[in-house]
DNA sequence: AGTAGCCAGTAACCAATAGATACTATCGGG
DNA sequence: CCCGATAGTATCTATTGGTTACTGGCTACT
């Protein structure tokens, strides 16, 4: 069993991580926050539609996760800046390399689409 | 507007693919693909709690991107066997550093989460 | 002859996740 | 003494994923 690779092993780290980065706004996030940190609303709206619930979960996600920190001023208005870990920055790079080819790809994805539909 | 570089734009091809792929099962499925084709039930088996209906979900939008042809014998029992097109063949690469990010940090991961969860 | 099994799905229904909208607490300024 | 700003929470709805059962054509078994 599991001869092509422990991919077949349901509790591989690959398939924990993709189940964990792979939900709507994780990745995302945490490209947003490559160049510096940024707070809650700065990041809701870079997001643009994101409900503030989910961006919430989100968020603590990454913060229990280890990749991201939450800081809290007593101010008010409340601040609240998030930041990436040292582990956070280096998902920096992995995350990079998907948007590159996304951003290679997205033309051609766009014309199989249409192709695609236009034979069914 | 956009200072920040695209990111900031939902419409951008980072946004679209990573919406795309990041999926419950479509990367897993890519990279189960890269040491050559598969049968459904070979898919089924090896992602192990998968529907099939979410499965074939997952699978026609792949065919639709153009990342993944389906190819059907007209055999009994049938026959169909996925396989992975160049462009498909093209996101192994960049999902690969991923999938290697996340075993040499899995254990990290595992290791944060224990401890937010003790403090909270 | 009858039937059970194989494979790649569908159908129908249920659970979990995401989204929309409204609301809260706090305090300084007008 | 009411307003606005921020970082959320509460509630409800919509979308997505999951479970279980079923189909259909042929082959192999009884």
């Amino acid at each position: 069993m599991y001869e092509r690779g422990d991919l077949f092993n349901p509790a591989c780290g690959t398939r924990v991580v993709l189940d964990r980065i792979g939900d709507k706004w994780t990745a995302l996030a945490v490209l947003l926050l490559q160049h510096g940190p940024l707070r809650f609303t700065e990041l809701r709206d870079g997001i643009g539609r994101v409900a503030p619930k989910v961006l919430t979960q989100t968020l603590r996600r990454l913060e229990r996760d280890g990749l991201v920190t939450r800081e809290v001023f007593a101010e008010v208005p409340p601040r609240v800046v998030y930041a990436l870990t040292p582990m956070g920055r280096s998902l920096i790079t992995p995350l990079t390399t998907v948007s590159n080819w996304a951003e290679e790809h997205i033309n051609a994805i766009n014309t199989a689409q249409s192709q695609y539909d236009a034979t069914v």
